[in-house]
DNA sequence: AGCACGCCGACT
DNA sequence: GTCGGCGTGCTC
């Protein structure tokens, strides 16, 4: 329980300032709580911290500083301070850095918000009728309950804010001033759900049953697209709100959020609070202090949301559980699927994993009974899942710098006719991944890394997707100077555009692809556009997997089937079954059967057969077992450590040096590979080295890894990050 | 992270 | 002489 220290007394305060332990400072007037978010003076600056228990004690008594100010926030929940500890020491981060993460509330200690300006539909009428004034009083008659910001009902009205205004004089709108602190509206978790099927219902019941029952525990719930995992986890929240508990739902894409806060809405009668980085300040302030106070009872989230300051956590969902997104690869480096699980076990919460391709991990935990298994088996409605073939490109014939086969593109012809629509599919943003000389034979390379530029057609500019440098397209060959002689080589998205537009002039074609929207907005706006009819082929990277819904896809063609198996990465298997999965899973969502085709150069291989025979449970099987037999994850543990220097002696003379002195984690029977350039040898300016440590399945390898690296002097300009169960084991 | 302290090169 | 470059170390 939270400790109150009296006045005076030596308390614990640990900042975000990178000093890796608390430092000791003295209790104010009045007192402080353990948890509480001070303002405590640090050489010349007075910074944020929180109060983190009882003083270590090994300063002197006389030589504390007193605690500032206490700010009139909640104090952070023990059990949130807890998890900050062992997410910490799990993921070797140090605890301010971690406790950072916990912070990220704009305007923390700042005095309290204002009021903001809202528009709503008034009593009167107007004192006279345009059209401008009408298209505002049409969009307030849609949404008589809503309240607008005045730019806000402006856009809907497709007017300017002036209008907005000029309504407000004759009272046909009333203006009010609300407190940018409002609360959020409640949730009724009463209301009439969607009607379950039977196996969506017992499913329901268990994780209710899970809820009821209180404290820990973590779910692995499968289903595949369509099958209605949703409309079951909703159930899970709409008991969490009836206990009283808050809920988090975590989705690896901003982009998906638009779709799920409908149903939402739908289910619960009142949008939640939202959470990421598309967010305004004002509003993620809101957020952060209704969470804090447990007035904000769902809260739809990225991976970022796992830090907010819950009052009393009862479930999270982490939905596509499988993603890769959900690691996070710069700065911290943590994966929030495994945090959710370690939060949710401090907070005494339940965890819902939902997947219709879920991760090897967690396939294992439910094996061997460490989460509970939950199968959602029909799909929803009629919908029966696709077809998929391969086509064997070696008896196809495709002319140079065409990928698209006869197969295939009979295939399209055939949706083109029926006015329905196909997917072609490659992982590759850009028009060509290489560029190549033909006088000299070199390809254009970024200067700051060991990666090729990639050509992108539409920015009309070369761009390196490690650093995201870019340079106009050259006119000569940086290496050899010769004019006129560089040719794309391979395909891109933007390419396969191209084709497909050559192959079919009369269709209109959209491309998917990350890199060509500049906000999650633009993205939203075009994938709706699509689902309701916009395109009649659709060419897209790995976001078209993510979950968005196409009614009327009937075909999808992956293009190059095979990319994801070349090179060595353990999980390439694995990454290759999911994302063909995803994929195929687009096409024929409402009552039309959809078909997948699949173009590869290796029918034979073992992943592509499993893709094709549909057999996940067979596949995770074989795939377990070699990993088994090679003692890494799930099976074994393992950590990638990269050094980065800008010379790349220095950076291998440290990765030699902890090579030499590995003691520590061979006391674990640990061991340790490297050092080796990392897979992507130089970025930005700085060499890679990297080692990787492999240990036995119940090896404290934190612990070990910590003595390990303090052995070591580390030069000041080298950078060492560790990767705790890295997501690439190459 | 900031910020001060300090120890060497080019200016009034 | 001293102004300021940024390498080094400290913050309760």
């Amino acid at each position: 329980m939270a400790k109150l220290h009296p006045p005076g007394a030596p308390v614990a305060v640990l900042t975000t300032q990178p000093l890796d332990r608390p430092l000791d400072y003295r209790a104010p007037e009045g007192g402080v709580q353990d948890g509480a978010f001070v303002e405590v003076p640090l050489g010349p600056r007075r910074v944020l911290g929180v109060v983190w228990g009882d003083a270590a004690g090994d300063w002197p008594v006389e030589k504390l500083r007193p605690v500032g100010r206490v700010l009139d926030v909640p104090p952070m929940a023990d059990a949130f301070r807890a998890f900050i500890e062992r997410a910490a020491s799990y993921t070797l981060t140090p605890l301010p850095a971690m406790l950072r993460l916990g912070l990220r509330s704009p305007g923390l200690g700042a005095e309290a918000p204002g009021t903001r300006r809202v528009y709503a539909r008034g009593q009167g009428a107007p004192d006279r009728a345009t059209a401008a004034r009408d298209k505002v009083l049409a969009v307030l008659r849609d949404r008589p309950d809503d309240l607008f910001a005045a730019s806000e009902l402006a856009d809907l009205a497709g007017v300017s804010a002036g209008v907005v205004k000029g309504l407000v004089a004759s009272g046909a709108v009333a203006e009010r001033d609300l407190p940018r602190d409002a609360d959020f509206p409640a949730l009724d978790p009463d209301r009439p759900g969607h009607p379950l099927a039977a196996d969506q219902e017992t499913a329901a019941d268990a994780l209710r049953d899970a809820l009821r029952g209180g404290g820990y525990g973590t779910t692995l719930l499968r289903g595949v697209t369509g099958s209605g995992k949703t409309e079951v986890y909703l159930e899970a929240v709409a008991e969490a709100l009836r206990m009283g508990r808050q809920a988090l739902v975590l989705l690896p894409e901003i982009a998906l959020s638009a779709e799920f806060l409908t149903r939402v809405e739908a289910r619960f009668g009142a949008k939640p609070a939202e959470w990421h980085s598309g967010v305004t300040q004002a509003e993620r302030r809101r957020t952060w202090a209704k969470t804090a106070s447990g007035q904000a009872r769902l809260i739809v989230g990225a991976r970022s949301a796992l830090f907010l300051p819950f009052r009393d956590l009862g479930l999270i969902v982490v939905d596509e559980e499988h993603d890769t997104s959900y690691k996070q690869e710069d700065g911290v480096l943590y994966s929030a699927r495994d945090m959710a699980v370690l939060r949710a076990s401090c907070e005494g919460a339940q965890v819902v994993l939902a997947s219709a391709t879920p991760s090897l991990e967690s396939w294992a935990n439910a094996e061997l009974g460490k989460y509970r298994r939950l199968d959602l088996t029909s799909r929803f409605g009629e919908a029966v899942l696709p077809r998929l073939t391969a086509v064997d490109m070696r008896g196809e014939e495709v002319p140079g710098g065409r990928w698209i086969s006869p197969t295939l593109r009979t295939a399209m012809q055939a949706r083109l006719a029926r006015g329905e629509q196909s997917l072609i599919f490659l992982n590759r943003r850009g028009y060509a991944p290489v560029t190549l000389c033909r006088a000299c034979g070199q390809q254009v390379a970024c200067h700051q890394c060991d990666a090729r530029m990639v050509e992108h057609r539409f920015l009309k500019r070369l761009m390196c997707h490690q650093c995201g440098e870019t340079a106009p397209m050259p006119e000569t060959c940086p290496s050899c100077g010769v004019a006129g002689k560089l040719a794309a080589v391979g395909p891109g998205v933007e390419r396969m555009a191209e084709e497909v537009t050559a192959l079919f002039p009369e269709a209109r074609v959209a491309i998917l692809s990350s890199d060509l929207f500049g906000s999650a907005r633009a993205l939203k706006a075009k994938v709706e556009e699509i689902a309701s009819g916009g395109a009649d082929i659709i060419v897209g990277t790995q976001i078209v997997a993510k979950g968005h819904n196409f009614p009327r896809l009937t075909l999808v063609g992956v293009i190059d089937a095979d990319l994801g198996l070349q090179g060595s990465d353990l999980r390439a298997a694995e990454r290759t079954f999911q994302l063909m999965r995803q994929v195929s899973g687009r096409a024929g969502r409402a009552d039309v059967p959809g078909e997948a085709l699949l173009q590869t150069f290796q029918p034979e291989h073992p992943v592509i057969r499993a893709i094709l025979a549909g057999d996940e449970e067979g596949f995770l099987r074989e795939e377990a077992a070699q990993r088994r037999a090679a003692g890494v994850p799930p099976y074994g543990r393992m950590a990638g450590i990269v050094i980065s220097d800008p010379d790349a002696a220095t950076a291998f003379e440290l990765g030699n040096t902890l090579a030499r002195r590995a003691e520590a984690l061979e006391e674990i029977g640990a061991e340790v590979y490297g050092p080796a350039p990392a897979p992507i040898a130089r970025i930005r300016g700085r060499h890679r080295v990297r080692l990787l440590v492999k240990a036995p399945r119940q090896a404290p390898i934190q612990p070990a890894l910590a003595r390990w690296v303090a052995g070591v002097d580390v030069p000041r300009s080298c950078r060492l990050s560790i990767d705790i169960d890295p997501q690439s084991f190459l």
